[in-house]
DNA sequence: ATGAAAGCGCTAACAG
DNA sequence: CTGTTAGCGCTTTCAT
């Protein structure tokens, strides 16, 4: 079956193509009856413009893409525990792009392929997207952001609060670690572990400083082995339960930066007979279905991460559009849910 | 930054803009020498061709679109519960994609849209991708099969045992459900629950009828109330559970065609005081990070979502490129998970 | 307010 | 084996 171009509801709308493309593009200069002429053709025909001859005829290509990192995604892929991640960013971008006639591409960037550089130029120039999410860590990948900058691609980074060009997206990590911390300091808990991300991620490290400030200013000074650094995936996490548990004052209370980590410290302390949170408390930073479905189901920081992605694609299908929007920095509320595995600390 | 096109790598290569497409596409008729030179040219600039510029000129778009079920998606996206469907879904098909130089497109299909054919229609004249990915209850939508037949588009049915037109990727449903009730009937069950999904699924039924065969052949004769049709969401799982439970004999076992049904099953028992196993069985249809997760973790049936999506990924690859694959069904095969929900029966 | 012509970056169909 | 030409379906000039 031949499909319907734009000559073909021309035709039928007994107009030139231009005019037809006008009343397609909201363009000026078109009266009410032809506009209503030509959508009854279009609506006749079913007729839907092919986003290839758009990108090649005008600017415009309607597509975005979001470049995620390639290893913790196939991870978490890989492993099926389920990182809520990916799911949350399609929901938000692609409904957001689906009401603009956009459509979102999903890329993996590996920032650890020596040809990174080549990589982020294919993934530009194939698809020739009109904008780009960045997922952390890509979003403060100086690689990846230069290339960018380069080809004129606008571009929001999400989860990133580096002061820099481009549009940041972001919950306030600072302020999460800071809430969690007081929360469990209200709780009478003194001695608490912080199981930190990669520092390849930027608010890792935002998240370890707001938690020291804050319990320095609980009044107390949080030692280097109550700061564990891991790398987001499940092994760390249960080295670095082990080690904290080890001391010979173990914490009382553990925060860990992400799921997988979270419940590896689930399973190590219930290994160790630990009862949570009679035993010992635990935050995740990180709210996913397996936070969610563990027992106990663990208390989490819960990133708006659907509406980050949201916020990201509209930012972009705006500026594409000629938009200037206000401010280059744009926070979103985080939530902290409550669940089973806080509690009062131990009486010791 | 001006991109780079076909023109200036045939410059660089100083040979003709066809030549260089001849390379690009490993087409023949081309010295070694010259191919090398080509390449150089664009490694040099770091050259990747336009998808869009390829799918105006020639025929292929090097898109692959993948229809899921909007309401399925969107309420899985909204619980944040967390079924592992479109992540494995996009494993296993970006992945292949990848290789073949292909995009997935991911797409949203509302099969109860009164404009369903309209919007079909849509999606494949604006991208106007290679083939499509069809996933359940798509793939057995006859709107959305005369559509895409029509079209001539190259279609492949995940999940779909309906013997029909294009190819069919799936997994054994009705062996899945008779190892599972084999799998009860050995521990000694004989009361055992049933509760299906939506019947818009064709492998809903496949599962009911296996499940009832089996019993059968295991001596046991399922009465009508025993089986349920559910509609996959955690709320109708609870309401059928409750049905089941309120039976004056009521079930040693029950199974459940997915997880947020096994899910809201587990909560009802554990709300009525029954202990799984010791009071009551639990299987699951669908192997998702809640059900894993779950105190207990339930044993499940895990389906080959990953290796389903890339089989069709590669299906509908080697058909553009003209091959003419042997066979149009496709089975893989499913494991069955045991964990913690399942036990011997309860001693009456 | 509308239309005609040119061209985007490729591939297909033909030539050489 | 290689090069030339003509579109693909749109948007962008630039006319009218």
């Amino acid at each position: 079956m031949r499909p319907v171009t734009i000559i073909h509801v021309a035709e039928l709308a007994k107009v030139s193509l231009k005019t037809v493309s006008r009343v397609l593009n909201n363009e000026p200069n078109v009266t009410e009856r032809t506009r209503d002429k030509v959508m009854a053709a279009v609506d006749q025909l079913g007729y839907s413009p092919s986003i290839a001859a758009r990108r090649m005829g005008g600017s415009k290509s309607y597509l975005l893409t979001a470049f995620n990192d390639r290893q913790l995604t196939l991870e978490n892929w890989r492993s099926a525990r389920g990182s809520n991640w990916v799911d949350q960013m399609l929901y938000g971008a692609m409904l957001a792009c689906e009401q603009s006639g956009y459509h979102l591409m999903f890329e993996l960037i590996d920032l650890q392929d020596p040809q990174l550089e080549r990589r982020v130029v294919s993934a530009l120039s194939s698809l020739q997207p009109d904008g780009v999410i960045l997922t952390p860590p890509n979003s403060d990948n100086p690689t990846v952001l230069r290339v960018l900058e380069d080809r004129g691609v606008p571009y929001v980074r999400m989860g990133s609060t580096l002061k820099g060009s481009g549009h940041a997206v972001f919950m306030d990590d600072a302020l999460a670690a800071q809430v969690v911390a007081r929360y469990l300091l209200d709780l009478g808990h003194r001695r608490i572990g912080f199981i930190a991300g990669s520092f390849r991620h930027l608010s890792s490290l935002h998240r370890v400083e707001s938690f020291i400030t804050t319990m320095a200013e609980g009044g107390v000074a949080v030692p280097d082995e109550w700061v564990r650094r891991g790398d987001f995936s499940y092994e760390s996490g249960a080295v670095n339960a082990e080690a904290l548990l080890d001391l010979p004052e173990p914490p009382t209370a553990i925060i860990a930066s992400n799921d997988a980590m979270a419940l590896a410290v689930l399973h190590v302390a219930q290994r160790r007979g630990l009862a949570l949170p009679a035993d010992l408390s635990l935050i995740s930073f990180d709210d996913s279905p397996g936070v969610h479905f563990s027992a106990p189901p663990l208390t989490a920081v819960r990133q708006p991460i659907a509406e980050m992605a949201a916020r990201s694609a509209e930012l972009l299908i705006a500026i594409v559009a000629g938009a200037e929007p206000e401010g280059s920095e744009h926070k979103l509320d985080f939530e902290l849910v409550v669940r089973d595995s806080t509690g009062p600390a131990p009486a010791r």
